[in-house]
DNA sequence: TAGGCTACGTAGATGCGGAT
DNA sequence: ATCCGCATCTACGTAGCCTA
């Protein structure tokens, strides 16, 4: 919330206390919500949210029936840890930590709201259109906030709005129980529109570790919550890797590590292990607040680890094809797609008109094929890790290994392609696939290290 | 645990608008 | 007036969940 001092006036509003939680639910005239739209940047509402389908709806019942508008939306939640009562039903709130405090729910309705406000204002229809994010929105916003003053005594539809904050504003004990259910509470609001499991854990800090390991260009693409701006590689692809490292490491009894199909098959459930693994209080625990911060060193190397797999994955798919090709020919399977300017022409759907990249660094490739090919190679790097005192560690460079061995694991990995009908998901989801493709890393090692010997 | 189904995402095609 | 580029729509194929 920038600024972080708004005050939000009511047109009747009742008092609720529970707890360590005040609650004020009432009306609030469009026109009095201005200020909200200057400031809010959402930051606490874990679903960002996204133009489509129900917010073309509220922005329908705005202009249908005003009068009833307010009853046909849930309206909007506030969290906030500081404030004080003005007169004439005003309120001041204060906003000091953003990842927490701000909108809680309602995103939706505070996008759709100042969609249908700037449409006052926008004869664009087009630009209107382009609105699909919140960071669109803000932008457009700030840019015809002048005019939006203008028209500020026709905006005269309610609102309703909720204000959760400490039901007493001087004891100490009192805020930092409101600040811890704080969270809880924004969960629960949304649990019944979905939720992910990832964003929670985002919220929670669980992924703060990950963001620091990975290489800055990776970290910037991934989508740590839900419609997050710029996320193109969403955080259970980064999450299901996270478990190839972790499987090496000794784990809390009451976690145990993902089989290892279910890397590909089943990202979700290696969310929810990953989500579990971190709740353990040996691995983080809360840091004042909802914030978790990491302390097992084991898991800490795991994920040191897990920095560079990402890069290594684009790497062996970027390579795979080629060292495919000294035993077969890779082009030749259904499944892939090449991209070649030439064939532009050719209608069969083979060939690819523009360049496909890899997922995590977004190198440019000659062919496109389904992950579920090559997740087992990915696994099969873990025949390279070792763990020393408790922690893993990479036995042998892993991109120089891949420059040394790919050929001739792919030769190998041929047999596993063959035995699926060339089918990814047969491949991605086959147990043994992975068990093939660990043991010729393995085995490559080995030998490796019995000549060096 | 493995096959099957569904929803989502991506790529290509078509249509529209703007610029030359 | 024509061509190019962008946006939107549609169809297909894969990923991920569900069920037996």
């Amino acid at each position: 919330m920038n600024p972080d001092k708004i005050i939000l006036k009511f047109e009747d509003v009742a008092e609720q206390v529970h707890g360590p939680v005040r609650r004020l639910v009432g009306f609030v005239r469009a026109k009095n919500m201005l200020g909200l739209f200057d400031a809010a940047d959402l930051d606490a509402n874990p679903r960002s949210a996204k133009a489509g389908a129900i917010t073309q709806a509220i922005i329908q019942s705005i202009e249908d029936d005003p009068d009833i508008f307010p009853f046909k939306t849930k309206g909007i939640l506030i969290g906030s840890a500081e404030y004080e009562p003005l007169q004439r039903n005003r309120y001041q709130l204060l906003f000091n930590s953003t990842a927490i405090e701000g909108i809680l729910d309602g995103g939706h309705n505070m996008l759709a709201i100042g969609t249908y406000i700037l449409s006052r204002v926008l004869d664009d229809e087009k630009a209107l259109r382009k609105i699909k994010l919140w960071d669109d929105f803000k932008i457009a916003w700030t840019a015809n906030r002048a005019a939006i003053g203008d028209i500020r005594e026709e905006l005269d539809f309610l609102v309703p709005v909720e204000i959760l904050v400490p039901a007493a504003i001087d004891d100490e004990g009192v805020i930092a129980e409101f600040t811890s259910s704080l969270l809880e509470i924004c969960a629960a609001r949304n649990n019944n529109a979905e939720l992910t499991l990832e964003t929670k854990a985002n919220q929670k800090g669980f992924y703060e570790e990950i963001k620091k390991s990975l290489p800055a260009s990776v970290a910037g693409r991934i989508e740590w919550k839900k419609n997050m701006a710029g996320g193109d590689v969403k955080v259970r692809d980064i999450i299901a890797l996270a478990w190839i490292p972790l499987s090496m490491v000794e784990l809390p009894a009451k976690v145990k590590a993902p089989l290892p199909q279910n890397i590909y098959r089943n990202k979700g459930e290696c969310a929810k292990l990953f989500d579990d693994l971190m709740d353990d209080d040996s691995v983080s625990r809360p840091q004042g607040g909802p914030i978790h911060e990491l302390h097992n060193t084991a898991v800490g190397s795991a994920i040191t680890i897990l920095g560079d797999l990402p890069v290594l994955y684009d790497k062996i798919y970027a390579e795979f094809p080629k060292a495919y090709n000294r035993w077969g020919d890779f082009g030749r399977m259904k499944i892939v797609r090449i991209f070649d300017l030439a064939k532009k022409a050719d209608k069969s759907g083979k060939y690819m008109r523009s360049q496909p990249e890899t997922h995590f660094t977004e190198q440019p490739v000659k062919y496109r094929y389904p992950d579920g090919m090559i997740m087992p190679l990915v696994y099969g790097l873990k025949a390279l890790l070792r763990s020393k005192d408790g922690k893993v560690e990479w036995a042998t460079d892993p991109t120089k290994f891949i420059d040394r061995h790919l050929d001739e694991i792919a030769g190998a990995y041929k047999l596993v392609l063959e035995m699926s009908g060339y089918d990814p998901q047969k491949v991605g989801k086959n147990e043994t696939s992975y068990k093939i493709a660990f043991s010729e890393f393995e085995k490559a090692f080995l030998r490796e290290q019995a000549q060096a010997a």
